[in-house]
DNA sequence: AACCAATCTGCTAATGATTTTCAATATAGA
DNA sequence: TCTATATTGAAAATCATTAGCAGATTGGTT
């Protein structure tokens, strides 16, 4: 579906900024438009580890810095010791478990802006972070 | 103030957990009342050094996590590389510098309460982000 | 199809934040 | 004051992330 369209934005991206198109830019960058669970730089590790076994720990952060800087994905406030990526830049919340730390996409949205100017901080955006405990750990609980 | 009787609940809590009242732990809950930036460890360890020049960093991180477990303090969700605390345990909201990672208080209240089950997670309670530029930022930027 | 310059990669070592270990010390209750 | 137990400081260990470097890839050229 779009997955396809986001792809191709990423390589006209790396066109445009003169950067190459390598297997292992690309297979991060699938991990992340695939997965909805925000995951680690050593979960996308893992899971490019399957399609390239000798890829390097360094090379997925190097990927997920760039990915930042071009925009295609966002460093998600997080509880836990790792930061997460998020590859939906787009204006949403998020919901986080507070006993695992899943973090999922709230499916509805807050219709409040925020004025420009508060307490003399100019405004770029802002998210709302759910805390609670996800399905999972709910039936762990019993 | 109200920092009497805070301290008050911080000894009394300390009795009822059977945890030692020092001067380190009280220390650095003094420091974290005192300051309205959401300090780091570090930042903590540095005010509390002035009064107790041989404290370890070490106890400071282990201060903080008591302080934590015994709801006194909360982590602050960040965006740099270190942990934030915050004495304030009461819903509020925070303002975050994208320069310089300053977090600050947002003195008004949004009046929303989110539903008590969101998409299977039992919810707990939500803070918002509101990303911007501090005044200290700004004033730099010239 | 092979060439080349520049960018990338994998490996390894370095860094920064936080946690653990352990012997010596301080606290709280008897 | 005495004692059991929790706590501390200092140093080593661990975990996440970043940096340095030599060799491999990429993408534009012949």
């Amino acid at each position: 579906m779009d997955r396809k369209k986001k792809l191709g934005q990423f390589i006209e991206a790396c066109r445009h900024s003169g950067l190459k198109i390598t297997p292992q830019r690309v297979a991060v960058y699938e991990v992340l438009l695939t997965r909805e669970d925000h995951p680690t730089v050593e979960d996308i590790y893992n899971e490019v580890k399957k399609k390239y076994p000798f890829v390097s720990l360094a090379t997925v952060y190097r990927t997920v810095e760039t990915l930042e800087e071009l925009g295609l994905i966002r460093k998600v406030a997080y509880w836990g010791s790792s930061v997460r990526y998020d590859a939906n830049t787009s204006d949403h919340h998020h919901l986080i478990c507070v006993q695992c730390g899943a973090i999922r996409d709230v499916e509805f949205c807050l219709d409040w802006t925020p004025p420009t100017n508060i307490q003399g901080y100019r405004v770029h955006k802002y998210s709302l972070h759910i805390y609670g405990v996800c399905p999972v750990c709910q039936a762990k609980e019993n």
